[in-house]
DNA sequence: CTGAAAGCGCTTACAG
DNA sequence: CTGAAAGCGCTTACAG
């Protein structure tokens, strides 16, 4: 028996030779198109196909149509509970598309973000979702590159480009509500110093509206650190206050963290809600009152405006549900 | 000005006429080879790349070679942190080898995983790193397909594929120990069913090692929930453990929420031992006391794995490394 | 050290 | 409805 190891693939010449027909014939019935064959001639083609156990070479195609069937992904870190999440929700929507999702982390150091742009648009892919923040130069050279493009995430909107995202200021301002609805007067924010993220904007008018004097307001990053750090400086403060908006759920776990590590209860000491609707939030304790984003709706856009684009800087907000439990001070479950 | 929406990219041909040489050249200076290049040629060519803004096209170079620049990754569900953690080390080593990584997550329904893995090859990837259970069926596939392949994670090992984890019985040992060492006696286990899964037998001969009976065994699936419900349960018992070790951070995790919930304190009332030293482990109250597995290694030998693969059926184990936090009743940082 | 040319496996006008 | 053939943009023996 002569050497079996990786058998040379079989190729559409096979399938045609085994069929009785041309190339060009299979590739009709597979691609269902661009011309229409004869039902017989389909059977004896997808027979052969069968019989070979033939698939078609992806690098072939692609070359030959300028567009492999894949997506590109640009996130800063797929570790970030928020993003792995997306993460998921862009691949199932682009595999049923048919596409694969090739992710990239920009979180790296050897390798500068317009490079992987590059790298990406080099494999042919067919789009680019962007779950990041971008630098101007890089967005000039995703635009200049001409390839459909969208923005995902909490970035807002931008002239340019298309992107989608949720309501942030609604959002918050829903979920800055139920807290002084609990009877809280002073309520902290917790969030980034992003000129793009609204989330503080909504906080500030849920306590204008209730005609509150505005609460303690920190900056951290989006991170499980930055939200103990706050929470430190919560706990630390002279007159800490009695409610805080997390901008994210890994924030708010974050100042879980530094609030049990100091004895202070949540939420009887200090009352929380945050935003995303991760799972985790639903199993630390006290499970979190957090505004959910519908990360499938939104992953499920983000494909389809990479297939069907709209006009560049149009922008597509989704709204967040809040998602009552027990950092806030409600008994969910309890005695309803 | 003409239409300049996604100016027909610059190819090789462009740069050997802008550089006075063959394409062939191109290709030599731009490969390093196979075949030598005069300094001054090479320098034109280089210039040439520079000045069209040159990229290969990475379809046509993948269908010349037959392999893509890319790996691809099967996962069940790129959300579980512990697997989010290994998807990044992954991309980020074998990115350090030029490639991309192509990241499938398996747990879909429309697609079977033989699909997903035959879909893969078809892109032409360079080898296949598993982070899933595959069947007997799908392992026999891989095999079949003839493009190297490693198992990566809890998974153990397995004849014809080659194998990467940890020494798990000895880190559950040795955190079992621990807790054995902070005196209490009756050390339960909450952990997975798999056959495959040494973590219970570490548990069982750190006991056996002390003389102790063995504790309280609960196999839950590796999930938030499972590690709620495993909690739940535990509190329910008649004789409530004294402590407890986890298979991982996760199940850690939903039993601490269990137990918040119920007022049971950790340590004071059960301590906790767990696995994996995911970043959250790190932020939750108390922290997790865990056994780390070094990602970061174990990544770089995966990608190492299939570029330079070694005989079918080896199985590298890397050590854990136990990181003592507050969980298991320790007072890390505090009075040392 | 360099070039002309075949070939990788598809797709798709162009004829019939 | 089907086929012969050119072309996608690379790589790499094969000559020189």
């Amino acid at each position: 028996m002569p050497d079996e190891r990786r058998p040379r693939s079989v190729t559409r010449a096979d399938v045609a030779r085994y069929a009785g027909v041309s190339t060009a014939v299979v590739s009709y019935v597979l691609n269902d198109g661009p011309k229409a064959v004869a039902p017989l001639t389909r059977e004896r083609v997808l027979d052969a196909v069968r019989v070979l156990g033939y698939r078609p070479n992806a690098a072939a195609r692609a070359l030959s149509k300028g567009a492999a069937d894949m997506l590109g992904l640009l996130v800063n870190d797929n570790r970030n509970p928020f993003f792995a999440e997306l993460c998921h929700a862009l691949d199932q929507a682009s595999a049923e598309t048919g596409r694969s999702l090739l992710i990239v982390n920009s979180d790296r150091t050897q390798v500068t973000t317009s490079e992987q742009i590059r790298d990406l648009v080099s494999r042919q892919i067919g789009g680019l979702i962007i779950a990041d923040v971008l630098t101007a130069r890089e967005q000039a050279l995703v635009e200049s590159l001409g390839i459909p493009a969208v923005l995902i995430g909490p970035f807002g909107e931008t002239d340019g480009l298309q992107s989608i995202g949720v309501d942030f200021c609604a959002g918050t301002r829903e979920s800055t509500t139920h807290l002084i609805e609990h009877g809280y007067r002073d309520v902290a924010f917790v969030g980034s110093a992003a000129r793009y993220d609204d989330r503080e904007r909504g906080w500030r008018e849920a306590l204008v509206d209730a005609r509150l004097a505005p609460g303690m307001l920190l900056h951290v990053p989006f991170s499980y650190q930055g939200g103990y750090d706050a929470g430190t400086r919560l706990a630390d403060a002279e007159r800490r206050p009695r409610a805080v908006v997390a901008a994210s759920d890994q924030i708010a776990i974050g100042m879980l963290a530094a609030f049990g590590e100091r004895g202070i209860r949540v939420p009887d000491d200090i009352a929380i809600v945050s935003f995303d609707g991760t799972v985790t939030a639903d199993f630390v304790w006290p499970r979190l009152t957090t505004a959910v984003q519908p990360l499938e709706q939104m992953a499920a856009a983000a494909v389809r405006a990479l297939l069907e684009p709209s006009p560049p800087g149009e922008h597509h907000a989704f709204p967040a549900r809040l998602r009552i439990r027990e950092s806030c001070g409600c008994r969910p479950g309890g005695g309803e």
